[in-house]
DNA sequence: GTCCAGGATCGGA
DNA sequence: TCCGATCATGGA
């Protein structure tokens, strides 16, 4: 990896096995948004413009300082993922002949609270509803970064509304986890800090102390913003796909990279459902 | 009108 | 312990 700096962006070249579509559009982060294939983000309450352009990486308009704090770790970026996909292809031929044409996706460094905030949404929801209310979340409660962006709002700040405060953003049944979800991570029931030390049993068996947090939403977590690369979270899609080709396996068939596998999973099987209802499939490893 | 979405909880068997 | 109904909301 290679970093550039040329007017006032940074610029990074040849990494390797690195997508930022498939990074951004795999299901594990909700306040990314596509324009005219730029991403625009906001991380730690820094607004980001970011796109790959011939086999480069830019970041917009971004401080040297910036990009070793913030977005090396963020996206993952010192991490090499040849050895995660070489594990990944000899556990699995699946797996593998994903890999032949996606190889790109990393597990974001996420903010843990933010990710746990998200999940909770995400239950029982679909992507763009999801976005659309984490969005309003930080529209309604987040601070004024700038004309049109908030940041993602603090646990202490959620912690003192009440479930009807939360009405505005349309999360329905699902503001009392918000609130349950914000009040054990300010007395420390849930400490961030802890769970980054212990094993993911027992990190899981804290998440889930939060009403409305079971399996899968800890381990999203655990995968998403601790970075626990064997965390497996199993959701409707990824039971399918376990019931339809892996009928008996578990995430022990996966390896120690379970997490990163069950990604292009999801990712592999959401860009074949998408492709079958444009008519425009041509291969599915699946079959 | 019906079904479904990156689930979890609750009550009854 | 297991299983089905239920939880808001909005798009298909």
């Amino acid at each position: 990896m290679d970093i550039i700096q040329e007017n006032n962006n940074i610029i990074i070249e040849n990494i390797c096995n690195f997508s930022l579509d498939q990074t951004l559009e795999c299901g594990q982060c909700f306040r990314w948004e596509n324009i005219e294939n730029k991403y625009y983000g906001i991380v730690k309450n820094k607004k980001i413009c970011v796109y790959e352009h011939n086999n480069k990486l830019i970041f917009e308009d971004t401080s040297l300082e910036d990009f070793n704090n913030l977005w090396r770790n963020y996206f993952d970026l010192d991490r090499d993922y040849s050895e995660i996909v070489e594990d990944l292809s000899r556990n699995n031929t699946i797996i593998k002949n994903i890999l032949k044409e996606y190889y790109g996706i990393r597990i974001l460094n996420q903010d843990p609270w933010e990710t746990l905030c998200s999940f909770i949404i995400s239950q029982n929801n679909n992507i763009p509803r999801i976005k659309k209310i984490v969005s309003s979340l930080c529209e309604n409660f987040g601070e004024k970064i700038d004309e049109d962006n908030y940041s993602f709002p603090s646990p202490e700040i959620i912690c003192k509304l009440t479930e009807r405060d939360l009405d505005i953003i349309k999360a329905g049944f699902r503001n009392k986890y918000i609130l349950s979800a914000a009040e054990c991570v300010v007395n420390k029931t849930v400490d961030f800090d802890e769970i980054r030390r212990l094993k993911i049993l027992k990190a899981e068996e804290i998440l889930t102390k939060i009403k409305g947090v079971g399996p899968k939403i800890s381990q999203c977590v655990l995968l998403y913003a601790f970075h626990r690369l064997n965390a497996f979270p199993i959701d409707v899609w990824i039971n399918k796909i376990m019931h339809k080709y892996f009928r008996g396996e578990t995430r022990k068939s996966f390896g120690k990279y379970a997490g990163v596998a069950q990604q292009y999973l999801y990712y592999y099987y959401s860009i074949i459902l998408r492709k079958k209802q444009e008519n425009t499939i041509e291969i599915f490893y699946f079959d």
